[in-house]
DNA sequence: CACTATCGTGAACGTTGTTTACAGTGAACG
DNA sequence: CGTTCACTGTAAACAACGTTCACGATAGTG
């Protein structure tokens, strides 16, 4: 157990932190600095307890003032990562609140994957196979312990967004697998319950095609027939279907 | 290194192994099946040179006789899955040579994927983000020594059959992104230039689908909408969905 | 000033991949 | 038949890993 902070006197939640917790908090940034740096630079194999303590100058056993263990600080990483994404694709998204919803679709789809394909360490270790003993895929959603809800947060907006001005050439849902009904309508309830069920099956096919798309070219898996522009004009081409199926025509 | 085994004598690939050869053969195959066995335990990190030398009642050291490094034995294990795969493919996709094309193609992609949720720790280490020093993704295509390509090549012999027999609605490539072109012309050479290029470019957005719904899946990235049975209604409607994409009516 | 929570270190333990020197075994050859 | 030598395994050792623990130094609090 990592010893706990001493709890603010007046409130844990002061808007004056004091001194301690300034820095204790510096120390802790400044580790998951350390951290990304090591992950960009070999992979999740490479952010190794003394190698994050050799950049501060520190030893490896004091880390352990401030994260339970690697794995509890791979975890915050992730978190940290994740929320970066979430920015990153939520200023795509907003940056002209003006333009098109097609439009905001599709800088907001592409944000997503310039930056997997930028950052591939980074985006494995979120997106890739589940590493064992980090991050359990958590059904938390409270975006403060899962910092993986805020980035879903971002397209779910955007689709409920869609769902209120564009019409999609969706079935009710009558004609589903009933299993497949009941858990979309169960999804649908967590979700706020605005969007129709055949409307959720669409979006979430949708995430699919792009959750593909992006992770068979960020690990590398079509190196064999696309390489360099190719990519870029394949994944064009793919956001053009998905435009047509969610409806979106300017 | 590793000790080159002697030569032998009358032939390399002689029909009658040495015997040494033989048991050499053999150790190999039960190192490799060690490995598996720890994978399937607990994913790559469990594959560990002490735990497989301890099932077969060696030391750690005694397995640089038959792999250069744990990297290069955990490449060849992929090879290996690869293989595996390749084999499991096959027999759904031939088991009934009498079945519609239809018929073929979805026995197929449901084997791939029944096979991804059953070996979730395999799938990850040939489908999920590259481990730093194994297995380079390499441009080899020689089955012997890229067994990645055999498994590809399951589809791709399925595709070519599909190319001679029904017609897809592609284009033919004119109106593609000249890059993207240029890059599917040469791909098109690569697999013997019986396919027309706008057609390649539909089965190559068929097997990104399938590969996105399959590693979305496998990797539990999609627990938070759909479990158990309604996954498998999911996978349905995208079989559905690629059926009529690749023109295959009954 | 004295107290105490906090922070960092050094040593240690068990584990990992890997190298090296050495010993046994068994097949091949004169 | 005896010798030779390639082959196969072991034991010991090394550096690096995550982790724990006992111990000082430090700095904020009463």
């Amino acid at each position: 157990m990592t010893h706990v902070a001493v709890v603010n006197p007046q409130n844990p939640a002061s808007p004056q932190p004091t001194r301690r917790e300034r820095t204790r908090a510096a120390t802790r940034a400044e580790i998951l600095e350390a951290a990304r740096r090591l992950l960009i630079e070999g992979g999740t194999e490479r952010v190794t307890l003394r190698g994050i303590a050799g950049e501060l100058g520190m030893t490896a056993p004091a880390l352990y003032r401030y994260f339970d263990s690697r794995e509890a600080l791979i975890g915050e990483l992730c978190n940290q990562i994740y929320d970066e994404l979430a920015d990153v694709l939520l200023a795509a998204r907003d940056h002209d609140p003006r333009r098109s919803l097609k439009k905001r679709f599709l800088v907001t789809s592409h944000a997503f994957r310039n930056w997997a394909l930028e950052h591939r360490p980074e985006f494995g270790l979120l997106f890739g196979a589940p590493v064992p003993g980090v991050l359990v895929e958590n059904s938390d959603n409270d975006p403060n312990t899962n910092r993986g809800a805020r980035f879903g947060q971002v397209w779910l907006d955007l689709f409920v967004e869609l769902s209120r001005t564009t019409p999609v050439s969706a079935t009710d849902g009558a004609d589903l697998d009933p299993r497949l009904r009941k858990h979309l309508a169960e999804y649908r309830e967590q979700i706020g319950g605005v969007i129709p069920i055949g409307t959720i099956m669409v979006y979430l096919s949708c995430w699919i095609r792009l959750y593909g798309a992006v992770a068979i070219e960020a690990f590398g898996h079509v190196s064999f027939a696309l390489q360099g522009g190719a990519a870029d004009a394949m994944f064009d081409n793919l956001m053009h279907e998905l435009t047509i199926k969610l409806g979106l025509k300017h």
